[in-house]
DNA sequence: GATGAATGAGGATTCATTCAT
DNA sequence: CATGAATGAATCCTCATTCAT
């Protein structure tokens, strides 16, 4: 393995160092020493390999949106209809199937409050969402171009399934105790309910 | 002013001293000194009213909840279909009108992170989301019951808005740069998209 | 009640609030809340009665001295021989009686060590001492005398004797788990020792 | 100097750091900062050393209680008869000789009087009397041993003479202004006593 | 590259003391 | 006399960051 290629390596572990930390304690509770531990690595090397905390945080948001982008392609794989090209999306931002990562969606959480303060943080996490919300757009204005329907509406509803997939993992982590899967059931059905007042009102 | 009175003073002063550091430096970004200083009272003084830190917290959560009923009933004088009080009980939460609180709806986040990680903190703020989510359901009900349709989905509805209402708070604030009402106004149209694909459905 | 004698009285009732707690947890860990707490009065008297928390201290050093003198004047009443008299004061200092005060053993082995640091207390911890030794010297002398030997070594053993009583209370309280009135028992004996020696030695 | 060898000299720093601040200002008096100042070493590394401050005291008790031992050890060497082993240690415990530590006399009073309140204090401080008690037994038993006399009272002997010990630091430190040598002396005199006393019953 | 010791600032909390009522 | 609210200094401890090895 090259220097680079191990460079990487250790950066990412400690990335995930903080993940897995974050995910249990915050961003303020997760100490250097506990994020090294985490990842297996010694204490020293934290700071060898990133100049702040701060910047593995920033380096971590990168990684989830990639690991995310992935996540939706991976569903995508059993998609063949535009429909279920959009069910594909938002099961891959909150079914909790065999890959998923609880700590990923807490740490979406945190890394959510965070850019409140972090301005920093609050530009990566702007950037992932909006082009997040562009992805969701696309697939929403197919279903309507697969229908046959006006696709008006696709930038609105794309905004309300975007809010209701953020506003559902808040629920289902901090607010409730919903069963496995319902969260992203539970959006879904909201999807069809909302594609289908578009198309009956354009009906 | 009795003695009781200028205790309980002190004690909501300091937790709108809590709310407005948390607002913009997050919960452990809030020292008691800060929060003093946002006070107006000595350093000293927090612990005298408080036993800790999280105390202040937890106060603040019934205040804020308590706040947002007042709020509600508030916007409620001006309703009086059952579809303009679903409407006038969504403004109150995400409307950022006259007595708007931007520093509320930044707490609301804020809370939520640290219900992940604060049980003490998640028994405040998920009685506090099944409340409100109970009252929510309640309203839609009542729009069904007035237009004469089967309110049997009521329930995922109140859900599906509750979370809107969460993950526009969220997309809002961090997210994005929304324009002044946008967010209410988006979950108010998706309220009218849900009652009307439910409604369609029925008939 | 006059003024003076409410006075008095609450003095006193602070200075047995420290002695209650300063038994438990040591003179720094007796908080004035606490110790007012213990004398069922409000934190302010406190300060009101004694300028300083030391000041509370070095009364109820003063008070501890006084009770002791009544303690041993008490075991003085069944006491008619000189031995039976020294016996007594050892018993009043160790032997845990009727009106045995485990705390207020507590409190002079605390007051003891507080002496190494408020030069305030060491002098009248040293001058308690000093009054208890001379005590204890005469009353070994009158032992002699009763016996018709040299009284030269009552000095030495009235030092010894003193040193063995403190050093029991540490040994009794912190060291170890002697059964009740074992330490009263063993300085006696050692007094026996002593004075045989010497007699021994003298005929 | 191997890394572990530093860590082991850091810690001993430490502890004698709180040793040199407790011995003038008691356990609570000892600030952390002042410890550490008092080891030559920054405000930080104390904690890094030690978990906390109690750590730092129990690991002092260990190290007293070696010292302490190797002062016997080496007073030994001049002790040819068992009465002279005797002395020795009654000197090693309080002569004041060439390598005395006066500041050691006045923690074991501060330790004596901590282990009232701090449970491990306590047991910390009951092993090493237990064990010095022994230590002390045996010398007596030896001591009637090598005179041909019973040595049925040398657990009696043995428990006044560690009472006489403990209280003669007391005596020395905060109750009065004992020459050097004297309260060594004391207590040998009073061991002459006991053990003749002993002896002259059994004759 | 890697380690972990070292640093000093900053955190929550406690407390003796003062003072207005 | 009595109360308890108010103050600010000081305490123990944690932590991001630096640096010698």
């Amino acid at each position: 393995m090259t220097r680079a290629a191990v460079n990487e390596e250790r950066r990412e572990q400690i990335m995930l160092g903080l993940l897995e930390v974050m995910a249990r304690h915050g961003y303020d509770g997760a100490s250097t020493k506990a994020i090294a531990a985490a990842a297996g690595l010694g204490a020293g090397l934290v700071h060898y390999h990133f100049k702040s905390k701060q910047e593995i945080l920033l380096g971590l948001v990168d990684l989830l949106t990639a690991r995310l982008e992935q996540r939706v392609a991976r569903f995508d794989l059993a998609a063949t209809t535009p429909r279920q090209r959009l069910d594909a999306f938002l099961d891959a931002h909150l079914a909790l199937g065999d890959d998923a990562d609880p700590a990923a969606v807490a740490c979406w959480v945190t890394i959510g409050a965070e850019a409140l303060r972090q301005p920093e943080v609050a530009q990566l996490y702007r950037g992932a969402i909006q082009r997040d919300l562009t992805h969701l757009r696309l697939r929403v204005a197919a279903v309507f171009r697969d229908r046959g329907a006006e696709e008006t509406s696709a930038d609105e509803i794309a905004a309300a399934l975007m809010a209701a997939t953020l506003g559902t993992m808040q629920l289902a982590l901090a607010a409730g105790a919903a069963p496995k899967g319902f969260a992203a059931t539970g959006v879904k059905r909201m999807a069809t309910g909302l594609l289908a007042a578009v198309e009956g009102r354009d009906a």
